[in-house]
DNA sequence: TTGACAAACGCAACTGAGTTGCGGTAAAAA
DNA sequence: TTTTTACCGCAACTCAGTTGCGTTTGTCAA
């Protein structure tokens, strides 16, 4: 399990049946989830909740810090566990998996550029890749 | 009005009162545009406009490449006038003004460090900056 | 162990962006 | 003027996300 950061808020933070399996969703995938996806994953495997119950659930998680939203293109809210380390995201537009990719030193040049340059004060910036990855490349496509 | 890039595809394009009408208000706001703003924007000015045919007159300019796709986070899909230049956009948090920044050459070389790296090939990214512009920094909120 | 209380839950109904099918309208060419 | 077909409007739909409300359940204190 990866530890949050900055430390979560975990008062009043119930152990509860909806809980436990939503964060299990995350325990298991490497890429960021939508309440759909999550909402799919667990009536596969038989654990029946409301989405309305995952939503208000992420929210929840969101506020102790538990989970951050990342977005994509799509429309779509996701959420990853959130982490210590700033990164961004490569979306493959192939097999639609989310490589990680840290940048930090890159993008905070850029920022300290901007906010000389034309006054804007920036607070946080979202920078994602879209293109094909290693795997997907040696695959031929019909 | 903003010249297109690449030269936009206008063979069967009519001149009709709805693609002048969302024409307009391109040329009307420096801010990229969704389907609900635009219809709004019209009907105020006493232009009726039924949202099918908005959503249809932007997917058409968008296949001739006169308008293109912005994606921020509240899930809806803006369009801009297509430029030559490729450019980011930093949204001010206070008055939702979008401002323009280009950063060609920066952000080029971060994807020749991620394909060298990884080997994601990456076909485009996004990049946008979310703070405070000038104005705004100066205004007391209460 | 039990009772109380708030957090958590499920359900139904809703909002709002975006889509689809289809029949009617009108721009532009013949 | 006629013909062609791009364009338009309407109704009905999908789907993500929200809200209100009554019920259930985890936790803590007695």
């Amino acid at each position: 399990m990866v530890k949050p950061y900055p430390p979560a808020n975990t008062r009043n933070l119930r152990r509860t049946r909806v809980r436990q399996a939503v964060l299990s969703c995350f325990g298991a995938s490497a890429s960021p989830l939508a309440v759909p996806e999550i909402t799919r994953a667990l009536q596969r495997r038989g654990t029946k909740v409301n989405k309305t119950s995952v939503y208000r659930e992420l929210a929840t998680l969101e506020q102790a810090r538990i989970v951050s939203p990342v977005f994509f293109d799509d429309g779509l809210i996701r959420y990853e566990l959130t982490r210590k380390e700033h990164h961004h995201h490569a979306v493959c537009l192939s097999c639609r998996t989310i490589l990680e990719i840290p940048l930090h030193n890159e993008i905070a040049k850029i920022e300290k550029h901007i906010t000389t340059n034309t006054k804007f004060r920036v607070n946080r910036h979202e920078l994602k890749f879209f293109g094909v990855c290693k795997n997907c490349q040696f695959i031929k496509r019909s």
